[in-house]
RNA sequence: GGCCCGUUCGUCUAGCUGGCCCAGGACGCAUGGUUUUCAUCCAUGAAAUCAGGGGUUCGAAUCCCCUACGGGCUACCA
């Protein structure tokens, strides 16, 4: 079977994406790439009652900077557009008209406080109300009224609602390719509604139509969704569709990292890490909830991390591109059970990514975080300075408290890093090397360390004692890279400069 | 409650057609090494009786059944 590839990415604009959304988005993605197919954007916005403003603008930006681009979809308008649902409101009504007609859908006028008052009596004597095959010839439609009837009623503005008819005591297998054959009894599944009362379909019948209409080979969603599937699946077959009916590949979820339960907006609060790519402002709140972005990771590092999450090459290799990803990438290796997100090694693989990049990559970021500290420096220091230390570096932002003591003298002096390394006859020996160094006419690295070694090896002196007592004068803490280094790049006039302010100030501390 | 899906180190997972697995890798953790410090890096180690119980088989993490546990769905939300 020679069928184009086309999948889509289906959100639905009632908040940002989280994660786990950024996830199928990138599985659709690879797929699309892997198969020299088409990858689509669609927004289902049919639920006006949820619509959340910005919504849409932030998951295209964020698939943005993820780099999963779609090729097709909202904003980029193809050969079957429109890509809102909103906008192709008029399409979807024909298709449950069709149905009705074909008797596999009919008008239920039941309202919703109605329905809900059947619900809490079932629940009251713990049952549920479905409905369903059992129920619907006691309820308000069509199908007890009787065609006239309720046309009647329907033109004098009744509202109303079109809900499937699910056929009794029948089958439906869903062939999923991450799980297999899944089956269903239609007895368990309810005439759910196709076409609410607003004008607007559901998600069920929506997206059916709108996946047969754009072509739409493969549908990788959530798991969420499979109970639902077989639903779609006599759909498509009402429909008369069951030829061009896609393959279904139900994603498994992503879970909390502690507890149990799928991962949440709460869950990043409460755990201290992101779970949406940007950060978003919500804005009937204010509420402001971190991003991926802005608490320094990589775009690439965090498309790795996510690709990992459910997925495996079947390799040991773990850092890919999206090149790599792509090629590497394929349904039978997606896992079938939830798996927990994990702080921890996302940050890992944001440190790996840190290190592969060139410094001259790394230098527009660090500029920007610095300025936010008032600092500004030449490209050509900082490029040496980002050489030194990015291999420290986890989270980009790590960079300014591993930066800044090469740009700001030390006002204080960490109280731990004294009362660990600095002993009664330190200052002596600062104050000598002091000496040694300000007859350093060639202020390199190099040179220093020649320098320091022979003036430590001619005393006798203890090295470490001394460069941990320099260093904490230089720097104001035990920490940092190569002392001598760090010496070089600050200059003669600074580093003599702050041993003197370190020896006078420490003497008082 | 009903229906559906799942269950290998703390976590992500390899293991797909049974023997190469008294289970491999990675994160994290511990110890040691490198280093003038803190990190990095390197090495080593602890860590899963493969959810439990029954089968099938010469042989099962791998096949079958049951149980337990976890998850999802059960809206005129997606």
């Amino acid at each position: 079977m020679e069928r184009k590839v086309r999948v889509r990415f289906a959100p639905s604009p009632t908040g940002p994406l989280h994660i786990g959304g950024v996830r199928t988005a990138l599985y659709n993605y690879l797929f699309a790439k892997k198969h020299n197919g088409d990858f689509l954007l669609r927004i289902e916005d049919t639920d006006q009652g949820r619509f959340v403003p910005g919504a849409e603008e932030y998951i295209i930006k964020s698939l943005n900077w993820s780099g999963i681009i779609y090729n097709e979809g909202v904003g980029k308008e193809g050969t079957h557009a429109p890509y809102r649902q909103s906008e192709r409101k008029e399409i979807y009504k024909q298709y449950a008209d069709f149905l009705i007609k074909n008797g596999k859908a009919y008008y239920a006028f039941d309202s919703s406080e109605e329905l809900d008052k059947y619900r809490k009596d079932a629940e009251a004597s713990k049952q549920t109300f479905f409905y369903g095959i059992a129920s619907r010839m006691q309820l308000k439609n069509s199908l007890v009224l009787g065609e006239e009837e309720s046309l009647k009623l329907i033109n004098a503005g009744t509202p109303y609602v079109i809900r499937v008819l699910i056929p009794e005591n029948e089958e439906v297998t869903v062939n999923d390719l991450i799980r297999g054959a899944v089956t269903f009894h239609t007895s368990q599944l309810d005439d759910k509604v196709l076409f609410k009362s607003d004008g607007m379909p559901t998600y069920h019948l929506a997206n059916v139509v709108d996946d047969y209409l754009m072509e739409i080979s493969h549908v990788i969603r959530g798991e969420e969704w499979l109970p639902s599937a077989p639903l779609h699946v006599l759909l498509y077959r009402y429909l008369g569709w069951e030829a061009q009916m896609p393959e279904f590949a139900h994603l498994p979820l992503l879970l909390k990292p502690d507890g149990k339960g799928k991962l949440s907006k709460r869950d990043g609060d409460r755990l201290g890490f992101p779970v949406f790519p940007l950060q978003w402002t919500d804005p009937s709140t204010g509420e402001i909830s971190s991003g991926y972005r802005e608490s320094g990771y990589l775009p690439d590092s965090f498309v790795n991390m996510l690709a990992f999450l459910g997925w495996n090459p079947g390799t040991e290799q773990e850092i890919f591109t999206m090149e790599e990803l792509v090629d590497a990438f394929s349904l039978e290796h997606v896992g079938k059970s939830g798996s927990k997100f994990d702080p921890e090694k996302t940050k890992w693989f944001n440190h790996q990514y840190i290190q592969a990049k060139s410094n001259e990559t790394l230098l527009p970021f660090v500029n920007e975080l610095l300025a936010a500290n008032a600092i500004t420096s030449e490209p050509e220091k900082l490029l040496k300075i980002i050489e030194l230390v990015k291999h420290r570096i986890y989270l980009m932002p790590d960079f300014v408290p591993q930066t800044i003591f090469f740009f700001n003298a030390p006002e204080t002096f960490d109280e731990k890093a004294i009362k660990d390394k600095w002993k009664p006859n330190s200052a002596e020996f600062v104050a000598d090397i002091k000496q040694v160094i300000s007859n350093v006419s060639d202020f390199t690295a190099e040179i220093l360390r020649e320098v320091v070694h022979k003036h430590i090896e001619a005393n006798q002196i203890p090295m470490g004692q001394v460069m941990n007592a320099l260093r904490i004068c230089i720097v104001g803490s035990g920490m940092g890279p190569d002392l001598m280094e760090i010496l070089a790049l600050l200059g003669k006039e600074e580093v003599l400069k702050r041993i003197d302010f370190a020896l006078c100030t420490i003497k008082m501390q």
